[in-house]
DNA sequence: ATGTTGATGGCAGTCACTGACATCAATAGT
DNA sequence: ACTATTGATGTCAGTGACTGCCATCAACAT
């Protein structure tokens, strides 16, 4: 047995998700979190950068798994079909963790300091993408475009995954959202009348991921 | 005449970028900001938010500027085409100030900080571009994902714009822009051989806006 | 002449975050 | 078994972003 109480790191994560759902991210002190993990301040900040980055441990094996999934794909596929070869890779590793995605994410989306972290994931998601399309021979600026494309659809497949029923799976989502950004480009650009969009059926708002600014 | 020197929003914000500039966004104190404008801290405070904040002065009427041309549209107007006259009324008010954006645009890609609030602004922007083409009678999540490749086709056009020559106007780029990215969707998805991508002739590697996350 | 308003200054305080140094169990090396 | 080293943690002092509260004072209205 070693000198401390092991998984230090996850005792901060779990601490800090907790105390950011019970009394919200800015009522928490760094020092709370540290407590309740039964740590000090001093070591949180040994083990994460910031208060925010507490809660975005997992999005460097995120972002490998979907760049080597990119690089992976068919020598063959276009480069839009290596991002969903991406997106379906990246997929798989939320299976059964539903609940915690949905509470992390709620978390989130009730902060902007926190949203800011999370969109710059996202950023660092989709120039390491492009970067992975560059390799594989694509130009710019086909390729930083496709992978804006790719992590847009991963955001909207993700959130439609999170409102959905318990049974849905997020690949499914994933392809439902890349199927509706293929309909909705493919719609326009012509120079004769253009095809009217659908009328929105339900009344739901989903709403983007900002907050409100 | 008035108590005080008029513009005192517009001194702050020029004396933040000027400073940031100068000696980067961390090294620079707010108190250096205000006391360059001839103003105090606590004044800095009372006219922005926060550190950040004072380089983002313009997103507000850059939104309205997007939403309104996203509204006014023509009905008959796909939803593509409803937010590529979005990207055409904000091409408009950047003529004549490119070395200004890249100015400010350097600073904010220098530093993470800055990057994050430039990437909740434009989570902004897509999120009130959705809702604006919701309006328009457009459902979810075509909505959402309109805008967001809206934003991307933004985002890429910008900084093709920022690195092209100084004759290039940023409508051009933004058309481009968008070009690329109905290529690179139409391109994939077929279930047979696919068309191999483009290889790139130039050797230069733009990369994306994150500074390397 | 006087009261009100609005932008500013001054000041104390909280909290995120950092650097420097101390502690001490485990482990390696002898 | 003894000792040196290592590595994770604790302690403490300090900086700077940001806030709340109150004071100031020219402009303006009455």
């Amino acid at each position: 047995m070693g000198r401390w109480e092991p998984n230090t790191r996850e005792r901060l994560a779990t601490a800090a998700l907790e105390l950011y759902g019970e009394r919200g991210y800015e009522q928490t002190t760094v020092a709370e979190i540290a407590r309740r993990a039964g740590l000090t301040e001093r070591t949180f900040f040994r083990h994460y950068a910031d208060k925010r980055e507490v809660l975005f441990d997992g999005a460097g094996t995120l972002q490998e798994l979907f760049v080597n999934a990119v690089a992976e794909a068919p020598e063959s596929a276009a480069p839009i079909d290596a991002a969903a070869a991406g997106l379906e890779a990246v997929a798989t590793v939320f299976t059964g963790r539903r609940e915690h995605a949905r509470q992390r994410h709620a978390v989130i989306a009730a902060n902007a300091e926190l949203l800011e972290r999370e969109l710059i994931k996202l950023a660092s998601l989709s120039a390491a993408v492009a970067d992975a399309l560059r390799r594989r021979g694509v130009a710019e600026p086909a390729a930083s475009l496709t992978a804006e494309a790719g992590v847009a659809v991963f955001k909207v497949g993700f959130e439609l995954w999170i409102a959905a029923s318990e049974e849905r799976e997020l690949s499914q989502s994933m392809r439902e959202s890349l199927d509706e950004l293929r309909a909705v480009i493919a719609s326009g650009g012509t120079d004769g009348p253009t095809p009217r969009p659908r009328r929105r059926s339900s009344g739901r708002t989903p709403g983007g991921t900002s907050a409100g600014f």
